[in-house]
DNA sequence: GTGATTGCAAATCTTTTGCACTAAA
DNA sequence: TTTAGTGCAAAAGATTTGCAATCAC
């Protein structure tokens, strides 16, 4: 199932959402889409491009990750002030958020049944539901 | 309604959290607890003091939104990344979140039903759930 | 070429910290 | 007293910005 093209899917997608396919926003593409799904923050993504001698500035990683969130390619989770996740499923889906570590973890979407929402206020539409299960050590 | 004895019951309060009702903390206490609830971030909290001639540190008003939480007399809301609300509202509920303002408003618990919630992981237990919903403006 | 993108360093914003000073008990 | 609490200014993180240099098309 590996593909036999490595990048021109990424390269594809990046056309596709307005993005050039720079060396930069390759790269970070790489990481970000070649391992499955991941929760990420720019500072462990940009510690990941070091480790494998891909040279990007922590800024131009701010930049890509809010580029590739506004493209609908990753999506942002706020579990925590002061830190940003982002999340490379952009699928409906709600979050187990380990406050012990800062781990993020999927949670399938039928896994949560939502009833009685009540509707948006007046003159507002409704952008997103977030659940958020936070869970932390059971050790006494 | 209004009780003759406006600050006892906050110095009640305080002193039963193990919190000394210093100046400073019945202050803010009164601007946080006497109208309702609210939510609040410490810059706009430390605004309002400010306005009201209440002489207080920002310092001091980031100590004492965390030491009332850690009291459970205020409850921490993590919607945007990079600042915390506060909620005087501990009891169960959740929020509607005003992408453009930056409002947040309490829905009652009862308008949302979960059901279908998936068990903590091995070794861990439920601290919360929060259920966010995010709306934006209407306008095209 | 030329306009988009990047890197770097500085700036910004929120929150925390260190420590001398002040005030409850 | 004596110990907790406060203010201030500095430090710490995370993120953003300005601008010259660089790269994709």
């Amino acid at each position: 199932m590996v593909s036999t093209r490595p990048y021109s899917n990424l390269i594809e997608r990046l056309k596709m959402a307005g993005l050039r396919p720079t060396r930069q926003r390759l790269a970070l593409a790489r990481l970000l889409f070649e391992d499955g799904n991941r929760h990420i923050t720019a500072e462990q993504l940009h510690a990941e491009a070091m480790n494998r001698e891909v040279r990007v500035s922590l800024a131009t990683v701010y930049n890509a990750l809010h580029q590739f969130t506004g493209a609908g390619l990753l999506r942002e989770v706020v579990v925590d002030s002061g830190r940003s996740y982002f999340d490379t499923n952009v699928s409906d889906h709600h979050h187990f958020f380990y406050e012990d570590t800062g781990r993020l973890e999927d949670i399938p979407d039928r896994w949560v049944r939502l009833d009685t929402l009540p509707s948006a206020p007046e003159g507002t539409r409704v952008a997103r539901v977030d659940v958020i299960i936070r869970v932390t050590s059971d050790t006494l």
